[in-house]
DNA sequence: CGGAGCCTTCGGCGCGCATCGAAGCATTGG
DNA sequence: CCAATGCTTCGATGCGCGCCGAAGGCTCCG
């Protein structure tokens, strides 16, 4: 009985907003240091150290030392997968400012989730696997067909080495901006590998943006049938993630 | 921009244990009033109260006023697979014990609420009344039409006795399986009676459950045009908790 | 109408915890 | 060895808010 008070801490760990902070800013999956967070966060060190442990505690994050750095990373996909779904609700209960930021569009295009893209891009990305019956998308659940694992192998991807991952191979996520389900798993994050590998795209350092070459989006575009309409530009700079305000 | 902070509302919305509680008991999708959730959280109605107006402010739940009760439910499914995501986090991150309710499916199908049915066989009722003409439904409020009554006496019931009465024929009340208006009021309840004299169904005893006699279910079908799918068994007991009562 | 049930608002109490200053370990480098 | 950096622990402070008792508003019922 008492499922309650679990699911309260869970949200009593991302209902502080410092916490939130270091949350999101992880959610671009790059581990960060106890002092990138507390300055993420805007706390003082004492105060991100004792938010980490507490984070930790609960199994949200994990921790490595390294050298006399502490890093410290999302403990799995699930996790960020919650906090993109709590994004989501935040985003339709509109208690978030509808207000648009500089820099918001480019993110709803295409960003890194974890470890997988996500946005506009990665939505019709999986609509257009759907579609051609590379993907089976039952209720929360993902699955490669034959075909599909013939078009994977075609752009070049080591299926029989995802296999043997432990990670499961597909996996729903559901995405904040389109608010529809993007893939994540080890084939999600396989693939944005091959886009960086392929030139088509790099993620702009210190932030969760995904930009895309004019060159890689028509590629993308073509491969994956995803609707047009121009991003081009991203314009980087800016803190990581959180704030931005104009 | 701040999108931490907005995670962060609904994180501490949910960090609360009263609230999860109040939450978790709505995950079943039925509207529950603010005493019931009173109970369920463990607090005192002025408690709940406040915490109740907190969540639908934050766009969680949604309130409708019914007699002198006031029933909440989840604002939608995306509310429900946000909860259900970090019950299953808790889970993973091994904090909690999971509970898996098997008996749901059953209820889902048909259950007594208050005094008339409810679940999928009420809710498909009250659909093909509606299509039929015999019941109109404006937003929140039902009438029995002529033609109507006359269908409602062919099933045997004393509508004169029933209009007589001071309670209301007809009224709507929430149904969660489709998230529909079912029919209650003197109108729900006598149907109910009636199916239960006919021999159609009966209750079991100690639950919310109303098991419809393979026959019965054919009737019902052959004279409501509710969709086929035999329910069949309902299982074990259960503990009822939550409702019900009279 | 008056009484009862359901719920909300108000006021005050008390705990929890986020926060920061200062000090204590650990690691790196000279 | 000492100094510097990165992070943690300890202690104290203050605010937020969860909680309940009491009182008021609605609604239903006889």
């Amino acid at each position: 009985m008492k499922v309650g008070p679990d699911i309260a801490m869970i949200g009593a760990l991302v209902g502080d907003p410092a916490r939130a902070n270091m949350l999101t800013a992880l959610l671009a999956g790059q581990a960060l240091t106890a002092g990138e967070l507390a300055r993420e966060a805007g706390v003082t060190a004492q105060t991100a150290s004792s938010h980490l442990s507490r984070l930790e505690a609960g199994g949200l994050l994990t921790q490595r030392k390294q050298g006399r750095h502490r890093y410290y990373a999302l403990s799995g996909e699930d996790v960020a997968g919650v906090l993109e779904a709590m994004m989501g609700l935040a985003a339709r209960t509109g208690h978030t400012r509808v207000r648009t930021g500089p820099k918001e569009p480019a993110l709803r295009r295409a960003r890194v989730c974890y470890d997988h893209l996500a946005g506009e891009l990665a939505v019709g990305m999986l609509e257009h696997l759907v579609a051609r019956g590379f993907v089976i998308e039952a209720t929360d659940a993902l699955t490669l067909t034959p075909t599909g694992e013939t078009f994977m192998q075609a752009l070049g991807l080591d299926l029989p080495a995802l296999a043997a991952a432990r990670r499961p191979l597909c996996k729903g996520c559901l995405d904040w901006s389109v608010r529809r389900t993007h893939l994540a798993g080890a084939l999600g994050a396989a693939l944005l590998d091959r886009f960086y590998a392929l030139g088509w795209a790099r993620r702009e350092p210190g932030t969760r943006l995904v930009s895309f070459t004019p060159r890689g989006l028509g590629a993308f575009r073509e491969i994956f049938g995803v609707a047009p309409q121009n991003d081009a530009e991203t314009d980087s700079g800016g803190d990581g993630e959180t704030e931005a305000t104009a």
